[in-house]
DNA sequence: ATGTTTAATGCAAACGTTTACATTAAAAAC
DNA sequence: GTTTTTAATGTAAACGTTTGCATTAAACAT
């Protein structure tokens, strides 16, 4: 047996064939006789042979990968939507290449470079919290590769297509659930304003309270990234002496969690002395005692529009170059749980 | 500005100086002058050029990518595992291709032939439950590319790195606690055997049992795939009438949650009247109440790990061709809670 | 018979790098 | 002042495909 990789030369030479018209077979070209193209795959096949994707992106510009940049593939959200993405691009026949951020700027300058180097058909990017500056991508932009942005999205304009949960209603559905249970005064745990997520979440807050005519203040809101110990932290200080809040939103589930166990360990009774929100449907919230009213953002199917949309942008390369697409905004649900 | 991806030559044009000299300052050849260097990075900067990966690997045989095969990116050991490969990869300069089978054999042998296309350097393989036969991956091991299997593993002799967990251990440890804390009928609830995980974790249960002299009764142990559907039948199985065992020992966490909530929904008081062990220290199982007993496999070590064996292998490439590795085992430990 | 169409295949260039093997020019050695 | 060494750069082939443009041979039309 041969020791090196077998190629379309190996097999254009043992059946006595042109390399291109070995190609060809391989790809189902018309003009190709089926008796041809039937020995040639059976040679293929003799010899192990696999197409070099290498050469074949080179040759055709065409590499059939998608790169995907996120902050962390084992946040909840986000894992359930690389799944979908995942599945739904294989279905047509992609590969995943997943960079991963940690949610620092500089890991994903160099991503997006190192993406663009091996010559992605198109990107999907979960941004950083802190990026605000979109402009390592504009080689994708520039050189008209289809790029989307989902969940973490620019929050100025930036030419590109942008899917996101509607994290203005999610806001505005949680806190008017707690307004309506009877809350008189509600905290809110946001994290940087710099990210669409927590902006859009807060403004929903502040017009929830706004319609149930309840006060803000701003004491009862934070803007810290939302870590468990910036979590502990904020619970320390929220219950550090009276009066306390009547209810929370926070606008994350991990939060939410420690908030609560905080509060059970000062012996505050949930649901009765303080009403608990959070924020993604994170499984820990079903199963946690009370359970947490949550909000829902069907990671999956906003993994799969994410999808549609570069697969639409894929088509149509190089026409609308330019055009400005608008923004896709999936629903959300609150998913109402004994916290609150 | 130019309409097309500068590439070495456009360089080279704009520096009056030849590709070769371009491709080596770039590369930081020895033998180009400093001052030379310095031109050609400066003009890299200025045209946005990106090294062409595609080019580079076909011309060079390296692609800076390693391939990863795993069930499902979003089940919580995988999604931390993921984590530590991607980020002591990128230490190393390489990128993570993942694809995901869930669990499919045919998935596992299409993602394995895609990986090879791509000409991955090397490959990192946590396979499927069903995956009995690996000669899929031969075209690896024949190619003398580096190949790990990490987590879920052949059974029998392949010839490949592997890195798995001290499941035999993590079983007994399992078993033995609840066999120390009184348990006298202990069931257990395991996967498909075929699965190197269930098969080691069976195994220490079954030794356990042996070690504290308690029965072993085949009705009290199941060998179905860990799906909460399953879980459920087999809870509503387990006591659907006297008498009860005592203790379970269930092999994945999923599963360990039904049952306790299916028990308190009966009014089993755990842990008094039966007690639970888990598998993996899933968050979910510190958050329950009461929290549940688990095996930690620290899925981070696990991955880091797998890492190490893959780099190591991709550094002696060629020299040590066909010598078999013994399988590294990692520790686990036992996290005891209030379920047990 | 000769010209024309059609079907199947072949030739050779191109994609953007890297690298073995020159080549050149300057410095060093005699 | 010739030879030798050294440093810096250049030439051209190669990696494995794909594809525009032939070419060939057979089938058909005149």
């Amino acid at each position: 047996m041969q020791k090196h990789e077998s190629t379309i030369v190996d097999i254009a030479r043992a059946l006595n064939l042109s390399i291109a018209t070995v190609s060809r077979a391989l790809n189902d070209h018309p003009k190709i006789s089926e008796a041809t193209k039937k020995k040639v795959r059976e040679q293929a096949n003799a010899l192990e042979y696999r197409r070099n994707t290498l050469a074949s992106g080179l040759r055709g510009s065409r590499t059939n990968n998608i790169g995907l940049i996120i902050p962390r593939v084992s946040m909840y959200f986000h894992a359930t939507a690389i799944t979908a993405i995942q599945n739904k691009l294989h279905q047509h026949g992609y590969n995943l290449i997943i960079g991963q951020t940690n949610d620092s700027f500089e890991m994903e300058k160099e991503l997006a470079s190192a993406m663009f180097s091996s010559r992605v058909d198109g990107l999907m990017v979960a941004s950083t919290f802190y990026t605000t500056d979109f402009s390592h991508f504009d080689v994708f932009t520039r050189n008209d590769i289809p790029l989307v942005f989902f969940d973490r999205v620019p929050v100025d304009f930036y030419p590109a297509q942008v899917i996101r949960g509607d994290d203005y209603k999610g806001g505005f559905m949680a806190t008017s659930h707690l307004a309506k249970a009877g809350c008189k005064t509600i905290a809110h745990l946001s994290g940087p304003l710099s990210c669409n997520l927590y902006k859009d979440r807060y403004a929903g807050y502040v017009d929830a309270l706004r319609k149930h005519r309840l006060p803000f203040r701003k004491e009862w809101v934070f803007f810290n990234e939302l870590t468990p110990e910036n979590a502990l932290r904020i619970a320390r200080q929220l219950f550090a002496a009276p009066p306390y809040p009547d209810g929370i939103f926070a606008s994350n589930d991990t939060t939410a969690i420690i908030l609560l166990e905080h509060a059970r360990s000062l012996g505050i009774v949930i649901p009765e002395q303080l009403k608990i929100v959070g924020y993604s449907n994170d499984p820990r919230t079903a199963i946690i005692s009370p359970a947490i009213t949550t909000v829902e953002q069907f990671p999956d199917k906003v993994g799969e529009r994410a999808v549609d949309a570069l697969l639409e942008l894929m088509k149509g390369r190089g026409r609308r170059k330019g055009e400005v697409q608008r923004p896709i905004i999936t629903a959300v649900e609150l998913v109402c749980r004994a916290s609150a």
